[in-house]
DNA sequence: TCAAAAACGATCAAATGTAATCATATTGCG
DNA sequence: CGCAATATGATTACATTTGATCGTTTTTGA
């Protein structure tokens, strides 16, 4: 990977998050802690951003963001590591100059720091995403229409959106309350009725869930198995799950063995 | 293959991405490294791309041709305290609960300052607007759906949007390029178009203009005189101009008097 | 307070990228 | 055609970047 993609980065992801730790970004750009401390010491000589002990944190002050109504920012630590792997897989889907669709979620939200190197039409509709990939890429960013929700960070509208039915995607991204043999689960009639919207306009849906979302289970249906393409999540998945998912003829990735993993077994000897 | 294709060829690709490596263009060209890096290098001098190590970059952020005007980060600075001035007029205007449209535009975005204790539904184009009241504010935000423009921070869509139609406003505020007998003016045909459909959704239009802009003219129309409702402005305008609203049945605020000073003309309740 | 863990910085070898040179096409033109 | 100018590709030596190692410093937690 070339310098110039680290820094960019490097820069989104203590964009995210009062301090990025250094082994974040290792896992972020699949390079050597050395190249790392080498970047941020630079980007701080350059003024990008400030260097601090375990990472870096960015110059301007961060000090509203947790402020205006998030617990998005709450969520969006746990299972941070697994939520990146599974990321990074669902954005090596991606090909440049392929259109995609990103719902929103604290999982989907985590592609964005595989995207900045990426030139592609991307719709979302959720704000942080938008707004991270307006400020950290080059991709064009689509937007739907309606009201900003502050809880999920999520725009929805109860009106038909004429620039969503228009826009085509190869593959829609998005996450769940819960995964079974009925298909994807979702908590809120709201939601649902958006993000059915969306799935229709891509040829392919992509799910995120990491592992512990197969024994979950939600009140709302809001597709089958059969709409589903690839599922995306970490090792903790059975095999009985898996088997489930075969037998519907869905894609399984799991993602964190092969790349990037970090060891975080409590156990010890 | 010629000199000229493989320029070609490697202007694009630097446009695809961010950087784009030597042998990614040895690759695609079919020529050998030392020729892509002498190419790189007669491309650099002519200020075509510039080149780093590994590869070489596009020159400038890709830039949505069409739209004219400067970008909004230049634009934002130039006049600020006569925009404030006539910001902070236009926010008086509202009333808490009542609905408002804030068209994107860098006076309009000043009033984001005086709306951050307000709770109002607000309905806008422009993506800085909607980020900051979002952030720094708890009115009800609702944005448009569509491409975010990056060099204006607006949002737009080829698209009809019944978020837009099913909003109603008390007032919409925009700022234009100039203001002269005709009407309003403004300099981009696809802004205009954006800009009526938000027209229909509000009683009043609200415009903020410095006086500058009434020696300004542009070659499009996007209403006449007497759609307007009332124009702020800064007291660097002229009589012959104030004469000519009034002959319209526009009502004037001029603002930027000094500071605590609580005598506006023309004030309307 | 002390010991273990984590973060850091320096150093070095390997990988990767660059510049210079020269030999070999290819082109343009009298 | 033949010659010169130019463009291309291969080889070489050189420079930079990267990742691993190791000893030191800082933080953490008992």
């Amino acid at each position: 990977m070339h310098e110039k993609e680290r820094h960019r980065i490097i820069l989104s992801a203590v964009q995210e998050k009062p301090v990025a730790t250094v082994q974040e970004m290792v896992d972020l750009t699949d390079s050597s802690e050395a190249t790392i401390r080498r970047d941020i010491a630079a980007l701080h000589v350059q003024k990008r951003l400030r260097r601090v002990r375990g990472g870096a944190e960015a110059l301007s002050p961060p000090s509203f963001v947790g402020l205006a109504g998030r617990p998005f920012s709450v969520n969006e630590t746990i299972n941070a590591a697994q939520k990146r792997a599974i990321a990074r897989a669902a954005a090596e889907l991606c090909k440049d100059g392929e259109p995609i669709i990103i719902n929103g979620g604290t999982t989907t939200f985590q592609m964005v720091h595989f995207l900045t190197n990426r030139r592609m039409p991307i719709f979302t509709n959720s704000f942080p995403i938008a707004e991270h990939l307006l400020k950290h890429s080059k991709n064009t960013v689509m937007l739907s229409g309606g009201t900003i929700y502050r809880e999920q960070n999520i725009i929805l509208s109860p009106f038909d959106n004429d620039v969503t039915r228009n826009f085509y995607a190869r593959r829609m991204f998005m996450g769940a309350q819960g995964l079974g043999p009925l298909g994807l689960m979702e908590g809120d009639p709201l939601l649902i009725q958006a993000e059915q919207k969306l799935v229709d306009q891509a040829d392919e849906l992509v799910v995120l869930i990491d592992s512990s979302k197969f024994r979950r289970r939600s009140s709302l249906i809001l597709c089958g198995l059969s709409r589903i393409a690839t599922v995306i999540t970490d090792d903790g998945i059975e095999d009985r799950e898996a088997k489930m998912l075969e037998g519907a003829g869905v894609a399984l990735i799991v993602a964190g063995k092969a790349a990037g993993e970090l060891e975080e077994s409590s156990l010890q000897a």
